[in-house]
Formats: structure tokens, sequence, C-alpha cells
DNA sequence: CTGGTTGCAAAATTTTTGCACTGGT
DNA sequence: ACCAGTGCAAAAATTTTGCAACCAG
């Protein structure tokens, strides 16, 4: 995914701050906001949070971004890639993305319920592999 | 359900406060904390915020209420009847239940990607009745 | 009675906002 | 050079906490 062209289709401006956000959120796949600052400012210290703030609800509604709320945490939130389902450990609260066809998602939910459907959001929960070796 | 019966199975006290709550998110379905709060004050004017918020986290906590996160909005709070898939609607953020075999839900997610699964939140995107009759 | 629960107020945390300044186009 | 974007500090909003009084068991 080209950044800065995903910015610019958008009438956005490529600044530094929001390239490093971007970057970061792709490296790590999903963060919320404060570990999302945290990464963006060891790279480069003065970035403020506010700007973490302003941008990642502006590229949220730009659709470049999309959030994923997590249950009893803070929403987490990844590049935008259409709909597909997370994977999050109970106990670590890792997220994973698992591959899968949006469509198949869309249609198999629209048949059972007869909903006309725009997205789908699933998210399974269970044990990862770190967390299952360690105590069950 | 019987929420005196579901508080003393936990070793909770049975209050006018917890009971109210409890009755004011069954009679809604779904709200998040201040709608409820504005919903129990509207009975017993009493009632505080942080009682509100301490119940609600410890009723979670102990696996009497459900915390749905929601895209963009404050999560919202259901009694607790397992697993389930939510419509939300995309316009005014109406949330409905949809009839679902909970077992079923983990049977296909399970079989699709081989992982272990506590449980499945399956939320979908849509318009409602509602909302689709007025502008589209 | 007695420990869990409540309400209040204060504190802590999280998020938004106003504004002068900077920097991308 | 213009105006979106930034950083800072303050404000607003949200959630948690400490504690005295209260009440369910």
């Amino acid at each position: 995914m080209n950044f800065e062209e995903s910015l610019r289709s958008k009438n956005l401006k490529v600044t530094p701050q929001r390239m490093l956000l971007l970057s970061e959120i792709r490296g790590k796949g999903h963060v919320c906001i404060d570990e999302l600052h945290k990464l963006v400012k060891a790279v480069s210290p003065s970035v403020s949070l506010a700007t973490i703030y302003k941008n990642v609800n502006l590229l949220v509604e730009e659709g470049l971004l999309k959030e994923i709320p997590i249950e009893g945490a803070k929403p987490v939130y990844e590049i935008n890639i259409g709909d597909h389902v997370h994977y999050v450990c109970s106990k670590c609260g890792y997220v994973e993305d698992l591959e899968t066809d949006p469509y198949e998602l869309k249609k198999f939910f629209y048949e059972k319920y007869g909903k006309y459907v725009d997205s789908v959001g699933v998210m399974i929960k269970g044990t990862c592999r770190n967390c299952s070796g360690m105590n069950s």
C-alpha cells in the first residue's frame, strides 16, 4: 500500500507525522492510541498526543484506518483493508488477522438473516499459542 | 431470568439499585452507561453515576452483563445470554439481537480457521428499517 | 451486627479544543 | 503565500477512587 498516494487521494497533506503514524500501525498490525503515540515518539519525540488523536480520527473518517473496538479494552486501529476476521487472545489481548473473503462473510450472514449487510465484523476469542503454552 | 437469584448465585447483595439497573437494561435491550444512568434516575433520582459504573463493571466481571463494544461509539451493555449476532444500524446506531445458535457459530469459525474458539462476536452493520425508509 | 454497597466529592484518566506557529503544496 | 497541519496548554468529558453513612443478610 502506498501511503502517500492514499493520503493525496483523500486531499490530505503528506506530513512526516502521518507517514510515521501509518507506518507504525502497519508495522504493529493493531495498536491503540497510546501505544501508537509511544511508537511514534520513539522515532520522533516531538510528535504530540493531540496530533495522534487528530490524525487517527481523521484517517478513520476518511477510511484509511479502521477502528476495532475491543471488549474491556481500548479500541485498536489497523490499516483499512476491508472486512476480515479478528482473532483476539482472551488472555494477552493479542490481535491476529485471519484471511477471509469479505464477500463470503456478507453472503453467509445475509442468507442466514435476510438483512441487508454493509459490513461484517467478526471477533473470535480464544487463547493464542503463546498463552496456551504457558499454563494450560 | 430471575435477577435476584442471579445476584445471589454470585454472592452479590440484592439492592434496589442493582435490580433497577438490570431491569432497565433488559427493558431497553442495549444501553450505554449514561443512557442507563438516565433511565435509572428517571425512576430513582438519587442513584449516582458512580454506582452505575461500579455495578456495571462488577456485573460484567461476574458474567451477568455483557459489554458490546461499538465502533465509533460508547460500548453498550446487555443481559448476558451467551453468544449471538448483533445487527447495528450504520445510521442510527440501533442494536438488534439476531437469534443464533452459539454452537453453530463456534463450529463454523473453528472449522474455517482451525483456531480454538472461546466465543464468537459477530457484528453486522446495515441500515435498519426505520432509517432505510427515510432516504434510500 | 457487619461487611458489602451507596452517594458524594475529589482525583485520575482520556479525549477534545483553541490558538499561535510551522511547513506542505 | 496560503491554509492545512502541528504542538502546546487548557478545557471538557469520562471513569475511577476514597470515605463516611447506610442497609441487606
